[in-house]
DNA sequence: GCACGGGATGAAAGCGCTTGCAAGTGGGGG
DNA sequence: CCCCCACTTGCAAGCGCTTTCATCCCGTGC
C-alpha cells in the first residue's frame, strides 16, 4: 500500500459504483440515491481519498488557481493584506499562488506570465506598477488594490488617498505648522501620488509653500529623503510621509541629528502599520484598514470567482493621533 | 482566436509534426532533426505557446509545486525569509504555494492537509509547531526552518540559538548588568527554547537569578511581559527578549513608563528585523542572516527536488551593537 | 396490461500532455 | 546488391477526473 494516493476508481470500485457516479456524488453535480451515496462516501472515507486538483483542473478546464501578485513578501503592509486575503480564500476551493514583483516592472511581467501560464483564474494586483497595458487582454478577472486599473472584469478597491493625504496635512497645518515637508515617491502607483496631491492641496489652500521630496518608500529612502528635506529647508517643523516605513526612516534621521519628535519636528505617517503603534514615540498616522482591506480583496475575489460582480464597500482612511505630533506655539 | 491558450496539438499540426515531437523538443528528452526543432521552435514563438503544468502534472505524476508552511506572512522575520526562498526559486520549474498556519496547531494541519491534497513534491516548514509526529510519513522531502524534525528524507536548518542567547546575555554581564530579565515565549519552537537555556546558562555561570517572563513573540505580548516583569522584579536593568517584535512592545512599555533606554534600562532582541536598525535607540540585537536564511533554503530546496541530498551551510548568529546597551558603573 | 416519462447509472470520450513501442528512413558493411 | 543497425518520428495509451449520452428500470396513466 502507500501506493501513491488513492484514485477515484479505486474508490469507484471498493463501493461498487462507477467512477461517474463517485464524481457525482463528490459534486453533487446529480441526484444519486441514498444507498450508494452512502457506500461511496464510505470508501472515500475508508480509503481517505481526496481527488486530484490537478486532474480535476485538466477536466474541467479550471485551474482554480488565483493568481496574487504582491510587491513584496516583506512589506509590512502588503504582508498583512495577503495575510488575511489567503485567510478569506481558505473555506473555498480556490488556492492563492503568490508571486512577488519585486518593485520591478519586468519581474512583474514574469510573474503575470508565470501566473498566465498556470491559467489562474482572476488575479490580485497588490501594489504594483502594472497598468492596462501590460495586463492587455488577458479575459480573467482583476482585483485591484493600490492602484487603479481600468478595463473589463476589472475592479480596483480604492481609498481616498488624497482626502486622507489633504486631512493629515491639515491636521499639521491646524496644529501651527507651516513649514511641511512631504516625503513622497515615485516608486508605488497612484495612492502614493494622490496623496502627494492631498498635500499640495492643503499647503496650497493654507497658502503655504509646498515642500517635497522622495524616497523609495522603505526606511532607508526615508532616511535619506529627511536628510535631503533639512538640506534643502533647514527649517522645518514636521514630516508627513507617504508610508509608514518611510517615517521610521525620517524618524533614526532625527534622532540621529539630535532633534527630537514631537518636540523640535513632528512626524506623520501614513499606512497605520503594525509597528507605527509601537515606534518611540509612537507614531500618528493615517490608518489604512490593513486586515479589512484584506478581507474585503477576500471576498470579492469569491463572488468574482463564482461570476458576479463583487460589491466593494468604502473602506475609510483615518487619521489615529498618537503622540508624534506637537502644537507650535503661535 | 483568443480561443483559450493553445494546445500542444495546435503547435504540432502548425509544425507539421505529432506532439510528441512537439513534447519531445520542448524537453530535450530525445534527439529531434536540426530542421523539425527550428519549426517547432517557430510554431511555438508564432503562437505563444507554454505547456499547462496541469496537464505535464497529469501526464507525469508531478505536481512542480513545493508546499510552504509559514506561520504567518505578516512576521517580520519570515516574511523576508520566504521572500528570499522564493526568489530563489523563480528560476526553476517549481512553484511555491505558501499557506500561513497562523499560529495553530489544527490550522497547520488543516495546511499540511491541503497541501498533500496538492501533491506537493517537497515542504517547507518554516516556524511551525509540526513535530514528526503530526507529518506522519508522507514520503516528501521536507525542509525545516526554526524547528528541529526528525525523519527520512527531512533536513533542519539549525542555528546555534543557545550560543548566540548565551552570548547575548554575556555581552549585558560583561558591561555590568546583573538584573537582566529574558522574555521568552511558549509559542515558537525549539529556537526559542534554546534562546531560554542560552540565556539560563549564561546567568547560571554568572551566579545572577533567572528570571524569566512569556510573551507571544509579538509587539503586545513583549509590552505585557515587560509590564510584568517590572511587576516582579522592579530593580531590572536589563531585558533580553526572544525576538525582535518582543522587544519592541517591551521598549514601548518602558517609554510609557518613563523609563529611558538604555539609560534606565537595556535592551537586546533576537533576529535583527529590517525594523530594529530603526528603532529610536536603534536597537541592539542578535543578528539572523535572514536574507541567507532564505537563500539557502531555496537552494537546499532546489536540490532536494532535483533528488540531491542538500548541503545546509553553517549559518553564524551575530550581535549586532546599536544603541540600546549601556555599561553600567560599578 | 401496455406505452410512456423520468430518474438513476454506467460507458466512453476527452481535457493537454508524456512516453513506450513500433515503424520508417538512410547509410555502411559484407 | 542486400541486410542490418542506428536514428528519427509517429501512434496510441494513459495520467485522474468530468460530463455527455445512452441505457435501464420503475412507476404511472389510460
Amino acid at each position: 500500500m502507500s501506493e501513491g494516493r488513492p484514485t477515484i476508481s479505486e474508490v469507484a470500485r471498493r463501493a461498487g459504483v462507477s467512477p461517474a457516479t463517485v464524481s457525482r456524488v463528490l459534486n453533487g453535480t446529480a441526484r444519486v440515491s441514498q444507498e450508494k451515496v452512502r457506500a461511496v462516501l464510505q470508501a472515500v472515507e475508508e480509503l481517505g481519498y481526496a481527488p486530484s486538483p490537478l486532474a480535476q483542473g485538466l477536466a474541467t478546464g479550471r485551474s482554480y488557481a488565483v493568481g496574487i501578485l504582491i510587491s513584496d513578501f516583506a512589506s509590512p503592509f502588503f504582508g498583512p493584506i495577503l495575510e488575511a486575503l489567503t485567510l478569506e480564500l481558505e473555506a473555498t476551493p480556490y488556492r492563492p499562488i503568490a508571486v512577488p514583483g519585486h518593485w520591478s516592472l519586468v519581474r512583474e511581467l514574469e510573474a503575470l506570465e508565470f501566473l498566465k501560464v498556470h491559467r489562474v483564474e482572476a488575479l490580485v494586483l497588490l501594489g504594483t506598477a502594472l497598468d492596462g497595458e501590460a495586463l492587455g487582454n488577458l479575459g480573467i478577472p482583476i482585483l485591484a488594490f493600490g492602484q487603479r486599473i481600468e478595463g473589463p472584469k476589472t475592479w480596483s478597491l480604492c481609498l481616498d488617498n488624497q482626502k486622507a493625504a489633504y486631512q493629515a496635512t491639515r491636521y499639521l497645518i491646524d496644529r501651527g505648522h507651516t513649514r511641511i515637508v512631504h516625503i513622497s515617491s515615485h516608486r508605488g502607483g497612484m495612492d502614493v501620488r494622490d496623496r502627494l496631491l492631498g498635500y499640495r492641496k492643503a499647503m496650497r489652500e493654507a497658502g503655504l509653500e509646498a515642500r517635497v521630496v522622495y524616497g523609495d518608500l522603505e526606511e532607508g529612502g526615508g532616511y535619506l529623503a529627511a536628510e535631503e528635506a533639512f538640506r534643502r529647508y533647514p527649517d522645518t517643523t514636521a514630516i508627513f510621509t507617504a508610508n509608514d516605513q518611510t517615517a521610521f526612516g525620517a524618524r533614526l534621521y532625527l534622532y540621529e541629528q539630535g532633534l527630537r519628535v514631537p518636540e523640535d519636528v513632528s512626524l506623520v505617517g501614513f499606512d497605520d502599520v503594525a509597528l507605527s503603534a509601537y515606534q518611540i514615540p509612537p507614531l500618528t498616522t493615517v490608518r489604512q484598514p490593513i486586515r479589512d482591506i484584506g478581507v474585503t480583496l477576500g471576498r470579492a475575489l469569491r463572488a468574482v470567482l463564482e461570476g458576479e460582480v463583487p460589491t466593494l464597500p468604502r473602506l475609510e482612511l483615518t487619521l489615529v493621533e498618537r503622540a508624534s505630533v506637537r502644537e507650535v506655539g503661535a
